[in-house]
RNA sequence: GCCGAAGUGGUGGAACGGUAGACACGCGGCGCUUAGGACGCCGUGCCUCAGGGUGUGCGGGUUCGAAUCCCGCCUUCGGCACCA
């Protein structure tokens, strides 16, 4: 099909050469150690000279689709960071392991029959192949995958010390169990369990039947769905593992202060944990001696309760169910039920059969009441108590006072329930038809000993919390969104627990000399699954169907017993919840981390500092999955005495994805999108593919969507340093762009002329001179370096290319090839493009690799400009430009300005009313 | 609905409150070539023959001067969503 290439120059930067090269430099980094940093101590221990940097990339799960190329932006700008700081003498960490359990492999193990780490570890093998050829500077001694023997050992470790810890809200920190055995002076299982860190639970729970497992809150989505596989969750009451991360909700929100964090994902945490202030009010139920709780953010609206609604699952329900309706109940209040009873009973069912989907469609409000009254403490007024599902079990005491003139919910529930609306908050602007909840004096709120009548809302809470302490009543508190993070998976493909049950069905913690706990070989991988609407079934895991497992004799210290083990594994959370640590010491046999290790890499700098990874960057999807746990396990282990680092990551950055166009023909089906013709006319682009019009779509890449690109096609076509340049050019790293094959080019026009700069494409010699720089060259080169220096400093590695390819067009433009121009550029484009960089450095005549060879210095004395392009602005509009000395003086230059003839046009004759100069580089006139 | 981020040429994107569009893709022209490719040089926001005008989602404002700061809209994307 195409004509064979008339024979191009031997030594011209073509894709072949490139990769040559690539491989060539792969090679004797790996031979040489190159990226290799030295530890303080143990195996990996060296010279620690340089200041420490500790940068990371979020773990990737070795998926068997391979990589497209959004995969790796992230991991080019680490290696492009780190290749900086180690080119400024500093000893970088980096390096990257696998996140190797998961839904994925466990999926293709019930497909094929296969075990699950077979595919796994062929597609790591696959994984690291397409990434070696990026040519990462990794340390390639510290990878690691979680699912290693070795490594899953820590993990079932850092288990056992948050199983064998409590919290002390006293010292706000866990503490052992011992001390909690000697503080309370029992050791009694039943009472013990309930103080652990992990903790066995019976409560409502996330379950998928369709998935076969319970789901952790995060992994629920908003629509009531699982986040893998988009099928149905129920709420289901069953015993299952759990950590109590909500202990940690003050720190994990007081701390999100003290790190370099993105304010959106901060944002986001807070969310998600969700701290709100407020009040429990106690409100007596009318003729009988029980009390209900409720949690109201704002206890200054009290006056204005005109009823009290319970979740439909709270355990005051029964007690509360009246044995008849009172005298002339309002009928909508029944729900056309004979008694309270059957209402209840009947409203009860229905909400229990509802998914948490259809409780999000069905907004409209629904409840029955009760039959009893609750007394309102503030001014002693009867309300009725009623049920809805408007009011979550979860949250709170699961009971709320409602106060229709301040809140929309309960202003639309008391509208349906003909209920009375007080106002309480006086609007600067009347009333209109709807709760108020704006800021604004109190009204109606004066009973008794208590009138806050005229306070603002903050003042107006805290008198009535005051007044609430005094009476008994009540008191000012604080909830939480957070909930305990559900730790059990009715899974095969992750963590055994390392836990057993005594004959008492107690969890025991296995001791150290037990660890690993690996899993046993199964007969299928099979996850017992159900419809996905069914509600009813139990999950069971697989690892249940392996009695001989399952079963146990051992001796725990008090002679050989039959023990149980646990039977489901840890969600695939549990590894990425403190890798990061063992990048630190990751052949450590003794320890997680050796603790001199830990301080050194993560350790505070300063006193205040959280301590924690440099920098780590990866996408935004995990900003309250994986960075919540981790830093919540990583201030367990802190309170625990392992850690010196309070948190595991100080800087945090998001970089944005790559993006793809998509394209579908008129039935809506996915075409190919690299066989799709771009037609322009004038203003209107349109594409066809097969001579057919397709719409375009903006979105993902995805196999299905057909828009797949593969850095091995990169590779191929271009080499690995144009794709790394290319990937790092297109944009601010945190802002998504859509990837655009035809524009790669660009980057490999610019590492092709740097080459020809300094190498004769016939014979490969190099090309360099001795010359010395001709002022104009030095200046542009000192200023490149300054601004290279600068935009690498804070990331902006488009901008840092764009300045590099100005130097090399100047160079090119003015014919100058001497090494004194040539190094720094060389150097400079190192951590960008750094297999071609090494080569034209050994050109140059350098024997070592330039990997710690220092990064250019500007010299200020070739920073001062020659002259200066000064604007003269007339009404703010350029009338003029001026070259200047850069030291001229105000006067002399509005002179010059108000001189210049084009300026003395636009003045026309007109009064000079004002001048402002900035010297050298502005003067602005008014006339 | 609430919270957050962002809107700049045909495209990706540059611009301490101070020459809007650096750099790149694409496109056009010239050179070198039998030709194409590659390479080099020039041009390229829009309107206009020119001089000039105009231009950073829309409408206001602050300022000598606004893409940038303030107010109000619109659009897109993300998070949360009956959380009391």
């Amino acid at each position: 099909m195409s004509t064979p290439e008339p024979s191009p120059s031997a030594y011209r930067y073509s894709s072949d050469l490139a990769g040559d090269i690539e491989r060539r430099w792969q090679d004797r980094w790996e031979a040489e150690g190159t990226f290799e940093a030295p530890n303080p101590t143990g195996d990996l221990a060296g010279d620690v000279t340089g200041e420490k940097f500790f940068i990371m990339d979020m773990f990737p799960y070795p998926s068997g689709a391979g990589l497209h190329v959004g995969h790796p932006l992230g991991y080019i700008a680490t290696d492009v960071i780190g290749r900086y700081r180690r080119m400024q003498g500093d000893n970088v960490l980096h390096a990257l392991g696998y996140d190797a359990f998961g839904l994925p492999a466990e999926i293709h193990a019930v497909q094929t029959g296969e075990h699950p780490r077979t595919n796994t570890e062929a597609n790591m093998v696959n994984m690291r192949r397409q990434l070696r050829r990026l040519g990462l500077a990794h340390d390639p001694r510290r990878s690691f995958a979680t699912i290693d023997p070795e490594f899953m050992r820590w993990t079932q470790w850092i288990f056992i010390q948050i199983f064998e810890s409590w919290y002390d809200v006293e010292a706000g920190r866990a503490r052992p169990i011992s001390e909690l055995i000697e503080k309370l002076g029992t050791s009694d299982p039943h009472v013990i369990d309930q103080h652990r860190l992990a903790y066995i639970d019976e409560s409502p729970v996330n379950w998928c039947p369709a998935l076969g497992t319970v789901l952790s809150n995060e992994e629920v989505t908003p629509e009531g769905r699982s986040e893998r596989g988009n099928f149905p969750v129920f709420p289901r009451n069953l015993r299952q593992w759990k950590m109590r991360i909500t202990a940690y909700a003050d720190r994990l929100i007081d701390d999100l202060d003290r790190m370099d964090w993105p304010e959106s994902v901060k944002l986001m945490q807070r969310n998600w944990i969700g701290r709100s202030h407020g009040a429990e009010v106690s409100f007596a139920v009318a003729g009988s001696g029980s009390r209900i709780d409720v949690f109201t953010t704002r206890p200054d609206t009290l006056f204005g309760a005109t009823y009290v609604v319970l979740a439909p699952e709270h355990e005051l329900v029964a007690s509360l169910t009246a044995d008849a309706w009172p005298e002339g109940v309002t009928p909508s209040w029944t729900g056309g039920a004979a008694t309270p009873a059957e209402a209840i009973a009947g409203y009860r069912a229905a909400a229990a059969s509802k998914s948490d989907v259809e409780r999000q469609e069905n907004r409209d409000k629904t409840g029955v009441f009760t039959g009893s009254y609750a007394v309102n403490p503030v001014n002693g007024e009867s309300i009725p108590v009623f049920i809805a599902d408007y009011v979550l079990t979860g949250y709170g005491t699961g009971a709320i006072m409602a106060v229709p003139g301040q809140d929309d919910r309960d202003w639309e529930f008391a509208e349906k329930f003909d209920l009375p609306i007080i106002r309480t908050v006086q609007p600067s602007d009347g009333f209109d038809g709807d709760a108020y909840k704006g800021e604004g004096p109190a009204i109606n709120s004066s009973h008794g000993d208590l009138d806050i009548n005229g306070l603002g809302i903050a003042e107006a809470k805290a008198a009535v919390i005051a007044w609430l302490e005094q009476h008994g009543a009540g008191h000012g508190t604080t909830t939480y969104r957070l909930r305990d993070w559900l730790f059990s998976r009715q899974r095969y493909w992750g963590e055994p627990f390392p836990i057993v049950f005594d004959e008492d069905g107690s969890p025991i913690a296995l001791p150290d000399s037990m660890l690993p706990v690996q899993l046993p070989e199964v007969p299928d991988y099979l996850p017992k699954t159900f419809e996905p609407d069914d509600a009813e079934s139990e999950p069971e895991p697989p690892l249940a169907r392996v009695p001989d497992w399952v079963n146990v004799e051992l001796d725990l210290g008090d002679g050989l017993k039959k023990y149980r083990r646990e039977t489901n594994t840890m969600p695939n959370w549990a590894g990425s919840s403190w890798y990061e640590l063992r990048y630190a010491d990751p052949h450590n046999t003794e320890a997680m981390v050796d603790p001199a290790n830990e301080a050194y890499w993560l350790g505070p700098r300063q006193a205040g500092d959280t301590g924690g990874v440099d920098l780590y960057i990866g996408g935004v999807e995990h900003a309250v999955l994986h960075l919540l746990y981790a830093r919540f396990w990583h201030k367990v282990l802190f309170d625990l005495g392992h850690l010196s680092s309070e948190e595991p990551f100080r800087r945090l950055f998001n970089q944005g994805y790559i993006q793809a166009y998509a394209y579908t023909d008129s039935r809506g089906v996915y075409v190919p999108a690299e066989d799709v013709i771009e037609h322009v006319d004038g203003s209107d682009t349109t594409y066809t593919y097969d001579g057919k019009p397709v719409s375009r779509e903006y979105g993902k890449m995805g196999k299905s969507l057909k828009n797949i690109v593969t850095p091995d096609e990169m590779y191929d076509a271009y080499g690995a340093d144009t794709f790394r340049v290319y990937e790092m050019s297109m944009g601010p790293l945190d802002v998504s762009r859509p990837w655009e094959t035809r524009a790669v080019v660009g980057a490999q026009r610019f590492l092709q002329r740097v080459w020809r700069l300094l190498v004769d494409e016939d014979s490969g010699e190099s090309l360099a001179s001795d010359d010395a720089l001709d002022a104009e060259t030095l200046h542009v080169l000192h200023r490149t370096i300054e601004g290279v220096r600068a935009d690498m400093d804070e990331m902006r590695f488009n901008t840092a290319i764009a300045k590099l390819i100005e130097l090399t067009n100047h160079l090119t433009k003015a014919g100058v090839r001497s090494r004194d121009a040539l190094e720094p550029l060389v150097l400079m484009t190192a951590p960008l493009a750094p297999h071609v960089a090494e080569e034209l450095w050994a050109k140059l005549g350098h024997a070592e690799s330039l990997a710690r060879a220092p990064y250019p210095v500007a010299d200020p004395a070739h920073l001062v400009e020659q002259s200066v392009t000064c604007v003269v602005q007339v009404l703010g509009k350029v009338r003029g430009k001026l070259e200047v000395s850069p030291d001229i003086s105000d006067e002399e230059l509005q002179a010059l300005a108000l001189a210049e003839p084009n300026v003395v046009k636009s003045i026309d004759g007109r009064e000079v009313r004002k001048v402002i100069v900035r010297a050298p580089k502005l003067v602005s006139i008014v006339v």
